[in-house]
DNA sequence: CTGTTAGCGCTTTCAC
DNA sequence: GTGAAAGCGCTAACAG
């Protein structure tokens, strides 16, 4: 892996007959003589000059790259947010460094480590394990949905309350009567915890039983399931709720699957509204897995992005939330489209 | 986006009570006394010391950044590639550098100069636009599935013959009488050409006649597959074929939903086979979309980055093929599982 | 072995 | 304006 010898900054210099500071100054767009940014112009494209990033780095410790921290990149949501990422920071001529943390904490660390020391300019992360404390303490960094106690940090998220309470009122203006809710969530809390409250708040305002599944996310998530489902059985075979607000697609899919499996019709019997908007292909409009609270991934990730890079005056704000919007997936009782 | 100093070989060398030099030797494992090399690795320990990559890279020329170019993560089979070679990666204490180049040929060229410009020391693409001649004359590069005329570089891809052979075969096995293979293709050649290949063999091998819609990639495919399927109708609705295998997992899964939504049975009236073993949520075992030929996504990643990484004598094979395996998905007739 | 030192290519003073 | 020169933090070559 070795690359060939380029020429340097001295070498365009010499070109152009000028001194090093001068094409410096050129590159760098600070004024010079009309005559000299000529020259020093010409050389360039003559030598097919590129400034050295090391170099460039070692000086001014700014790499124009961005640590991008996510469990993985084949969870779709994950993927959507990632390409957004990428993108945003194309068009700001920043780099993405892609780390997969896997959820193992240890990488987590080390990629940390590596944002800490000089590789990255800031750090963008969706992480579910309990970093906090190994957070850089002077390292721009931005999270999404999570929260951390030990630094105060801005945070993007969906406004999941909303979003949660959206979920409820779309599934009664579809005629639904029970609606009950479904979660599995990771040990660490974090802005997505808002969406139980929505469904709780929405109960509440609507006058509505809460009745839902709310576990601890295992490998055991079919059978809690199908003990629920069981439960919920009439002598008839008929189900007590005919509305499901999952907290994800992911679970709302299963649990759509599931159904289906015992014989159930959705959205005829059941309809289902779940939480992300994840695309089976990634590309289409028209190929979510199930009815779906979407999260604006594009703005969320274009938000992330200019908060971690507005300038350094700018006093980022501590939370920014963003609506969430209901799209049909097929799942619900507004069909046709 | 200002990072705070970080503590410097000097430091480490104070703090330990020995000499620059040998703080560098400690850290790039060459031989020291085991009482300066205890004292030097306690000293990093406490200062929680690592390596500047700018001043390393301006020494050595050398970043452990490899430039992953893809279209994007979304794309399912993209992701669990990306992540894949995320993950080799990082085994070998190197980092990625995502870049999507969403098939804009502009920004591909863009991440090929940076890549070339000093900043990667190696590059790994799955692109499908034409950028062969932009490509650094000698940046280390391994592409996966393409072939680019200028240069001989090392190509990793599955064994996609064998694999559209073994698709028509395990129709075969599993009853199928008429199996016909669909396709929409890049205008730019690739391995995965071969599928075709494998598929017009083993119809000559086993006596059928070839029957297929293979049109360049477009928006009209849906359309395209409407009118395959009109023309292969009989009069009393059944069809003249009995078997699909596509040529990827998407649109195999799009050829499935229009079969379902004519009321054709899948895999009663007609089984399909996909390529590529995507998976709906990038994780679970049972989660493909249809019964598909799975590329060895793992492998092929561990490859590239092996090949990428080899030592600078070692000779890279021009071509590495591995090899794919048929999973039951759900479109085929050997289901119980 | 160990310590010293000369740059890697660039930015950024600082005199001129 | 311009050019000279001092490092940024590290590696590697060298003398001890």
């Amino acid at each position: 892996m070795t690359s060939q010898k380029a020429p340097t900054m001295k070498d365009v210099a010499r070109e152009a007959g000028v001194a090093l500071g001068t094409v410096s100054k050129v590159i760098n767009g600070i004024p010079v003589s009309e005559r000299n940014r000529l020259k020093v112009e010409q050389a360039i494209q003559t030598l097919n000059y590129e400034v050295n990033t090391y170099a460039r780095g070692l000086k001014t410790q700014k790499s124009n790259l961005v640590a991008l921290i996510i469990p993985n990149t084949t969870n779709p949501f994950f993927a959507s947010f990632a390409d957004h990422i990428e993108a945003s920071l194309y068009k700001k001529g920043l780099r993405l460094l892609l780390c997969c943390a896997d959820g193992i904490p240890q990488k987590e660390i080390d990629y940390l480590n590596m944002a800490a020391n000089n590789k990255v300019d800031g750090i963008i992360a969706l992480t579910y394990s309990d970093i906090g404390k190994y957070i850089p303490p002077s390292l721009p960094i931005v999270v999404f949905d999570r929260f951390f106690e030990n630094r105060v940090i801005p945070r993007v998220a969906s406004d999941n309350f909303s979003g949660g309470c959206l979920a409820i009122e779309k599934l009664l203006e579809f005629g639904c009567r029970h609606p009950i809710y479904i979660r599995f969530h990771s040990v660490f809390p974090g802005e997505s915890d808002k969406r139980k409250d929505g469904y709780l708040y929405a109960c509440e305002k609507y006058g509505l039983e809460p009745d839902f599944i709310d576990e601890v996310d295992c490998d055991d998530r079919l059978r809690i399931m199908k003990e629920f489902l069981e439960k919920h059985k009439r002598p008839d075979g008929s189900l007590t709720f005919d509305g499901v607000f999952s907290h994800t697609d992911y679970h709302g899919y299963m649990f759509y699957r599931l159904l289906l499996s015992e014989g159930y019709r959705v959205p005829e019997d059941v309809q289902i509204i779940g939480f992300d908007g994840i695309r089976k292909f990634g590309n289409d409009d028209d190929d979510l897995f199930i009815s779906s609270i979407c999260q604006p991934v594009e703005l969320l990730a274009e938000k992330c992005v200019e908060i971690l890079t507005a300038a350094d005056g700018t006093p980022a704000p501590c939370l920014t939330l963003l609506p969430a919007q209901y799209r049909y997936g097929g799942t619900t009782r507004d069909g046709k489209r």
